[in-house]
RNA sequence: GCCAGAGUAGCUCAGUGGUAGAGCAGAGGACUCAUAAGCCUUUGGUCGCCGGUUCAAUCCCGGCCUCUGGCACCA
């Protein structure tokens, strides 16, 4: 059985959850249960990054402990996935020992042959902030903002890691993995970052100034900084005698958001395995933003929606499928509350859900709720049948592209013509008819419909497990174990039993004609005919 | 300044060397199994601007404008 590793960034517990951390959960979930559903083992890791200065200062100024901090904080984190219904393998803390003891192992490691060693740094030091400064903080007639307060260049002994010497190995390595970042054009700025020379980079922090860090093993009085402790999380959690277990690593993907790819991913994080004699990861996915320029503007009139509120108000399969259908994967999109109620309305609640329940009642009343078995092919039939050919021909090939909401398009496109075809064999009619060919045909446009929701549930499993699971119980069917075979036109479905009705995705209350900006309000009804 | 991405119907986007497409929103209609849902039809665009190559460019080339992101020790 072929393994597959990824991973999220850890979050950084200095602050709560928020919509970032969100998508870059379901992101990484989607492509973790679409591989489990392909017959991979799949490892899954996520976690939280919970030393440094901010969570220190954070838990002082609470006036607790740092640990306690993390504890409470962490646990966000994880209410968080579990909440979004992530399938995640392992929760990675990097103050859990696992994670410090390979830590210091590696640290020794390295400093044992001479790729770690210590130097004079001389800088602007603000102490209100508690760190250096660079030159391009400093304002245009060269003083320093009122922020940093007494600013005083000092020098201070510190550990370096050897960064440069691998710069041309780096470049070269690069040059020969086209695909190490995906998307491609983000390999061009590691590219282009890597024109100019590396520094070596400062790897630690004298504890006077840091208490909250892991010390460095062969100098107590430092902790290590931020990447050679966050980074590590990834091999740490499948450490398995003195090396990251194979089965797992070199990993397939780590899952980054934009923002962390250069340098810390692409640059210091291959170079430090190389270091170590560990393989580097097979592939860095860097995803986009989510940006909120309807929320900046509401968030003044104190109106600001939190969109994991939607969560619990729509349910996390309607949050997983707005998020993956509308974000193409590297690119930044736009998130709105009215967006997203548009979407659910249109995609969720009308095309697929009434789809559902529409189902399962002429089912009922027409089949004595039972999936007969189709004894007629028409033209209907047909068609719908060679559109299916056609999804799930451009399916896969979109999934391992990586290109999840084209995926779902193509996959409601077909849910679309369902009920389209629906309208063409209108059983409400073929039922009020006694002849014998009639009757074959209603037969057959039952079948046909619930094989084809059997089929349209099967493609959303990845990005919306729950609504999978509901619509196959409604149809009175349990899918087998391999995820390929339930992909042909089959049928499985003959003679199952259906549930009497199922309203999978309500739509909202019409919103309270509160001030403003009333989100996407329902059609206006039309009224119905006299007579 | 340098590098990258993007500028196509009201909105979100797809697209190809041959006088433009989808979904949503809007308008009209027939139906009734259904979450007043679904189906059918339909109104919208000088495809950022200016040149060039070509029989022909939204798609190729050059220039320009606008937006977004990155440009290291900061999670």
């Amino acid at each position: 059985m072929k393994s597959f590793y990824l991973t999220t960034a850890i979050d950084y517990v200095n602050g709560s959850p928020h919509l970032g951390h969100a998508y870059e959960k379901v992101l990484t979930d989607v492509i973790a249960r679409y591989r489990r559903l392909m017959g991979d083992q799949v490892h899954f890791l996520t976690g939280v990054d919970e030393h440094g200065q901010k969570v220190q200062m954070s838990a002082r100024k609470k006036g607790i402990d740092p640990q306690q901090f993390c504890d409470e904080t962490s646990l966000e984190f994880r209410a968080l996935c579990t909440k979004l219904n992530i399938s995640n393998d392992d929760f990675i803390r990097t103050t859990e020992t696992r994670h410090k003891a390979v830590v210091r192992e590696l640290l020794q490691r390295l400093f044992d042959k001479g790729e770690i060693y210590r130097a004079e740094y001389k800088g602007f030091y603000s102490t209100r902030q508690e760190q250096f400064l660079q030159e391009k903080d400093r304002l245009p007639d060269g003083s320093w903002p009122e922020i940093y307060g007494e600013v005083t260049e000092i020098t201070e002994s510190n550990y370096f890691f050897r960064l440069k010497n691998y710069q041309e190995w780096l470049i070269g390595y690069l040059q020969e993995h086209e695909n190490f970042v995906f998307p491609r054009y983000r390999q061009k700025q590691v590219v282009e970052f890597l024109k100019e020379p590396l520094n070596d980079l400062c790897i630690s922090r004298p504890r006077e100034r840091l208490e909250w860090g892991i010390p460095l093993p062969f100098d107590e009085k430092y902790v290590t900084y931020v990447w050679f402790d966050a980074l590590i999380n990834y091999i740490s959690a499948i450490w398995k005698d003195g090396a990251p277990d194979p089965r797992f690593w070199p990993v397939d993907f780590h899952v980054i958001g934009k923002d962390i790819l250069v340098p810390p991913h692409a640059v210091y994080w291959p170079i430090m395995l190389k270091a170590c004699g560990i393989e580097p990861p097979k592939a860095l996915l860097a995803h986009g933003w989510w940006l909120q320029s309807g929320a900046k503007m509401s968030k003044s009139t104190g109106n600001a929606v939190n969109p994991l509120d939607l969560v619990g108000q729509f349910g996390a399969d309607a949050f997983r499928y707005y998020l993956i259908r509308e974000m193409n994967v590297g690119q930044d999109s736009d998130f709105s509350a009215e967006h997203f109620v548009i979407r659910y309305n249109s995609d969720l609640a009308n095309d697929l859900g009434n789809l559902v329940n529409r189902t399962l009642n002429m089912t009922n009343r027409f089949g004595g709720g039972v999936i007969p078995a189709a004894e007629v092919e028409e033209e209907p039939e047909k068609e719908l049948k060679d559109l299916w050919a056609k999804t799930q021909a451009e399916y896969t090939p979109l999934c391992e592209g990586l290109q999840f909401h084209s995926a779902l398009e193509r996959t409601f496109v077909f849910v679309k013509a369902i009920n389209a075809y629906i309208e063409k064999r209108a059983p409400w009619k073929l039922g009020k008819s006694t002849e014998a060919a009639d009757q074959a045909r209603l037969r057959t446009s039952l079948a046909t419909m619930a094989e084809s929701l059997r089929l349209a549930a099967t493609f959303i499993q990845p990005v919306m497990p729950g609504t999978t699971e509901k619509i196959h119980a409604a149809l009175g069917y349990k899918a087998g174990a391999v995820w390929r075979d339930e992909h042909p036109w089959s049928t499985k479905l003959d003679g199952c039993k259906v549930e009497q009705g199922l309203v999978l995705f309500p739509r909202p209350e019409p919103a309270a004609p509160a001030a403003g900006a009333a989100p996407a309000q329902p059609k206006q009804p039309k009224q119905p005919k006299q007579g």
